[in-house]
DNA sequence: AGGTTATTTAACCTAGGGGCTAAATAAGAG
DNA sequence: CTCTTATTTAGCCCCTAGGTTAAATAACCT
């Protein structure tokens, strides 16, 4: 009965009114009153739809007074954005290339402050990298 | 009754036997058969799967003699890492890091041009901004 | 206490998802 | 044509997801 983590947090995200619903809350912490107001469906349907997104681990929830703030829990995004990691080779061109510039800045960031400046030139593109690279981002 | 499309993908990704296959069709295209192997579960089950996973967009099929070979699609992947990157910034550093670093070579950019050179030091906090950048990655 | 606001729980309904078995289709192989 | 292999379709179950209304909590206000 207890489907494992990124199986509920994949279904929790199949929802177009919960997708609508942390949208909004990436606009920043809010309550359940304010959440449902765009939605043409009663209270208990919203109510439910966040339980769904915090055993999903999507949001988290707090107490003030008679309100239930919401906020966006960051750890089951990560969790999705990992397993679509797996994926990113068959589609992210500029995967490769986004890296290579990131490494370049942060090597001359790095410089920057050991004044040993260090030129780096080199751009990667194997393959087999994609295996080993510690990810970036994550 | 016709989900759109995110939401299709969405649901397709929630099922484990589903990641399953396509962790496997990551590996490279094979036929039902093969996909069908490792699963305690009859034919039919795999092959409805396989038709929930094409049409959320995630695979492809072929025709080679009496097999359909199935591969990775990259359109659906593609449209969920950008849903995603609406919330990158909640939870990946480096993102966060990029984001300042680009805001900061802008303003540079700007400083130059305009030659009016307010210094920048602080990193943006505001939430209203967050709607008008543009995706970095996608 | 009694009232108002915010949110959840309970009980119910319906549609669709995921599984099965049996049968149908598609395409090579003899 | 017939046989075998690969895959899908057709029905049939059962259970859960998402919605409803009515009632229960929770916490503030007077």
């Amino acid at each position: 009965m207890p489907l494992d983590p990124l199986s509920s947090t994949f279904a929790a995200l199949a929802d177009p009114t919960r997708r609508a619903i942390l949208a909004r809350l990436a606009l920043g912490e809010t309550s359940v009153m304010e959440l449902a107001e765009p939605f043409d469906m009663s209270l208990p349907a919203i109510s439910k739809h966040l339980k769904v997104l915090e055993h999903a681990g999507l949001i988290s929830r707090g107490r003030e007074a008679q309100w239930r703030p919401c906020r966006i829990a960051p750890a089951s995004f990560r969790q999705v954005d990992f397993w679509l990691g797996n994926f990113r080779r068959f589609w992210d061109e500029s995967f490769n290339r986004l890296d290579g510039l990131l490494e370049e800045m942060k090597a001359e960031e790095v410089a920057k402050v050991t004044a040993k400046a260090s030129p780096r030139t080199k751009r990667k593109t194997s393959v087999d990298k994609e295996k080993q690279r510690g990810r970036t981002r994550g």
